[in-house]
RNA sequence: GAGCCGGUAGCUCAGUAGGUAGAGCAUCGCCCUUUUAAGGCGAGGGCCCUGGGUUCGAGUCCCAGCCGGCUCACCA
């Protein structure tokens, strides 16, 4: 223990003294009979004389994390999960032995107790402590208990005391694990299959970003940690899986902020002879499902900050069918031009100009109307809003519009200013998708590093006929963010990427 | 990557004008058998992020760096 402070020295004494008392200090099993959560629950409104005349007696256990004496007697607060019991740790109650114990208890530790409820002269349900059983010393003292820690670094690097120290932390993760469960079931019902497929990718592909590049010694080969599953989810649709669904990691070598981290979640799911217009009511009910897990059935509104600083709260309201608008449409709207206008690249030019957009100079129609849609759409777009129809561009792997071969079958939805969700009638077209991969390989040729790569392998699965097919992707991380009202992607990633300590 | 803000005891924070480093909680000792930020009395605990510089003297001023937060840019 490099920093080896007096706390952490007076704890290793009072092993030595446990230890002399012939007390294991890191304990073993202990059959816990009752959850502090429980007891609260079953016995939060028992009278006093109610649990006198019929005692009820219960064996829990938790970590200290109080602690107050009061010379021959200690109340401790016990914190088991998500919730805290009191327990009452009394001399002649405990006896000779157990008070011994009891004297050598530190704040952080975790014990198990067997004792009977009473009400407190403050009216509070407590555990008088029969049997006192040491499960685990802790060595390092906890954070002080009334600010807690608040040191962000410190919370992210050592989630171990964050999530001691923090009861609201625990609680934003266990929501994000009932989340992805909601998830899974609500797939599960709509008859998909969930799959895994590698992490380890030869081409890194499904996705415009820049890898992680890794080696594997055997083989011999470089190695790229997987940008999307969607070239292999997609490959499981050619093979006849007609619906499956993935969640995990993906991995983006790009740079870190309060909305993106290196590995972050992702669930994408295909679904075969469906095209992207029935995955917007698909969609809906998916997010409002999870609206109603986490916040209450029949809750259509969410509220959220939209900046770490910001005073005022945003209602998000999830209330069906959300706003639906094209993509030109919708930048028309905000310019308030008409789509006749939009169409005009001198016009698109011009308020590219206007609105400060990042020009470079040489930008085809479309790239500015990227632009334009980054600049002056994407901010307003507070409430659930499907943007549909996007250029062919910046979309290689959809199909395109039937009667508007610039624009694809696609949409995104965007709550609260950032997109949550991405979807697509999958371009099944080999010959169509070939090019669309030497369109990119040529942007890569001149520069790209995100740019995507030609997978052969995909192209001839295509070759094999990959039946209509749409698939849409949804990030986890963002969507947990939203739920739970979080301003940091970090305040709902267990272990955020950090640079390393010292 | 750029700008702004921060780093002082285990934790949360003060630190005046540049002049011996402080509080609360936690820890240790004593008192206390119904408290809940328990209380009372006493005590210990510091690489003031790191490295340079200015100065008789730096936690404080200057420069460089490290780590973090926020904002902006790219990405989901």
């Amino acid at each position: 223990m490099d920093d080896l402070n007096d706390q952490i020295a007076q704890r290793l004494k009072k092993l030595d003294q446990l230890r002399r008392l012939g007390i294991d200090p890191f304990g073993g099993k202990f059959d816990v009979q009752d959850r502090a959560g429980d007891l609260i629950a079953r016995y939060g409104t028992a009278t006093k004389d109610a649990l006198e005349q019929k005692p009820v007696t219960t064996t829990i256990a938790g970590r200290v994390i109080a602690l107050r004496w009061f010379g021959k007697a200690a109340f401790v607060s016990l914190q088991d999960g998500v919730d805290a019991i009191q327990v009452y740790l009394k001399k002649d109650v405990l006896g000779e032995q157990g008070f011994a114990l009891a004297g050598l208890l530190d704040i952080g530790d975790w014990i198990g107790v067997s004792g009977r409820l009473f009400r407190t002269k403050t009216n509070e349900l407590t555990v008088e402590v029969k049997q006192l059983t040491l499960l685990c010393k802790a060595l390092r003292p906890l954070p002080e208990k009334w600010h807690g820690l608040t040191d962000v670094e410190t919370r992210y690097r050592q989630r171990y005391v964050d999530l001691i120290a923090n009861p609201e932390v625990k609680r934003i993760f266990i929501t994000r694990g009932r989340i992805i469960q909601a998830i899974r079931t609500f797939l599960v019902g709509k008859g998909f299959l969930e799959v895994e497929t590698p992490m380890m990718h030869q081409i890194p592909g499904g996705a415009t970003a820049r890898p992680f590049v890794t080696h594997h010694n055997t083989l011999g080969v470089d190695l790229y940690l997987r940008v999307a599953p969607e070239l292999y989810l997609k490959r499981l649709i050619v093979g006849g899986l007609n619906r499956v669904f993935e969640i995990n990691r993906n991995f983006r070598n790009e740079g870190i902020s309060t909305i993106h981290n290196p590995e972050f979640t992702m669930l994408e799911f295909y679904m075969a002879y469906a095209d992207y217009t029935d995955l917007m009511p698909l969609t809906e009910e998916l997010i409002v499902e999870l609206v109603e897990t986490v916040h209450g059935k029949g809750t259509q509104t969410v509220p959220y900050c939209l900046h770490p600083n910001d005073e005022k709260t945003t209602t998000l309201s999830f209330t069906r069918p959300w706003k639906r608008i094209s993509y030109r449409a919708a930048i028309a709207d905000r310019l308030g031009a008409t789509l006749q206008q939009i169409t005009d690249p001198a016009y698109v030019l011009s308020q590219a100009k206007k609105h400060q957009c990042d020009l470079k100079g040489g930008e085809s129609y479309w790239q500015l109307m990227v632009l334009l849609f980054e600049q002056v759409v994407e901010p307003t777009l507070i409430q659930p809003t499907f943007i549909t129809d996007f250029p062919v561009e910046i979309s290689p792997l959809a199909k395109r519009k039937a009667h508007n071969p610039e624009l694809t079958d696609r949409f995104e939805l965007y709550i609260a200013t950032r997109e949550i969700a991405n979807a697509f009638s999958e371009l099944n077209d080999p010959l169509d998708q070939r090019k669309r991969f030497e369109a990119q390989m040529a942007e890569r040729a001149k520069g790209d590093l995100e740019a995507q790569r030609l997978d052969e392998d995909f192209l001839r699965a295509l070759e094999h006929g990959m039946p209509p097919t749409a698939g849409e992707g949804i990030g986890i991380d963002r969507l947990v963010m939203l739920l739970t009202n979080q301003t940091s992607i970090r305040d709902v990633i267990l272990f955020p990427q950090l640079r390393p300590e010292k």
